[in-house]
DNA sequence: CATGCTTTTGACATTCATTTTCAGTTATTT
DNA sequence: AAATAACTGAAAATGAATGTCAAAAGCATG
């Protein structure tokens, strides 16, 4: 799993021209070791705390990166601060955000993914990518 | 419509002991005679060609009162720049934003929109909002 | 309509996330 | 090893949005 997104990387870099470096692997490999929904900021001082070298905009370089590489998605809640979380090939999901705990529930759903594609179709628009937030209060924030 | 939209503000401006005053009339004014979409800066040149002396915080903070006020509602794309659109009583839609040429396209699907609560209901989550935005390019566009 | 109290305003400073700059460093090619 | 080009990181710059605060304006009262 892990060996397998570092050879996406690789490759991503290698046609691209890219070139080998060790903060490009640090970061990955702390990147990788994280859970859903990291923002760069907490990232970046997780990287710092064992690699007190690398800089801010390193960081921030090398996560566009992997989103282009297709290794990491960008995600723009509503707090000002974008936040990153891991692609599994093939798979796509929405969020419900809660506006209480900061929680973050994924959810998948086939038919609305359809109706997007439909209405897209209906205005002759070619989709590129989407965002289905729903914001609100999840089941213990409600109480 | 205009005047109806002028009393609903008034109305709430009147139930939370707001002040009347030159500059949220014209700020007002302003908004209704646009499109939708404006984002701030649109605005607050647009009043500044008639009105030199209003000044950037009054324009932002006017406009979340009009968002409070349920006039307006914002939205943020993915450009960075808050921009706020007329609300309709009643009313709700969607976008389909072009990265081609910016331009939005509005829709409404009463499906999607129910399947987000069986979803929401389903993770016994209490929906405050959500947006749905569809990125990609319009009919123009592709060619 | 003068007074006094409170809200509002606008210039300016500040914040904060992100980007740019650029000189020094490092990876790769020869 | 030298040449070339990409990469890095500190610091400065950016840009949207918010905070500050003294002056101005709105509003209630006598
Ligand atoms: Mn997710
Ligand atoms: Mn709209
Ligand atoms: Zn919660
Ligand atoms: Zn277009």
């Amino acid at each position: 799993m892990i060996l397998e997104k570092k050879k996406i990387f690789n490759d991503f870099a290698a046609s691209k021209g890219l070139r080998s470096t060790r903060q490009r692997d640090i970061i990955l490999d702390i990147f990788l070791s994280t859970h859903q929904h990291v923002s760069v900021e907490e990232l970046y001082l997780k990287i710092k705390a064992s690699n007190p070298g690398i800089g801010h905009a390193t960081v921030y370089r090398t996560l566009k990166l992997f989103s282009e590489a297709g290794l990491a998605r960008e995600i723009l809640l509503h707090d000002g601060q974008t936040r990153y979380e891991h692609v599994v090939a093939g798979e796509h999901h929405d969020h419900l955000v809660c506006t209480g705990c900061n929680s973050i529930i994924e959810f998948e759903d086939e038919t609305i993914e359809n109706l997007q594609k439909d209405i897209a179709a209906r205005h002759g628009f070619l989709i590129k990518n989407h965002k289905l937030e729903i914001y609100g209060l999840c089941a213990a924030c409600r109480q």
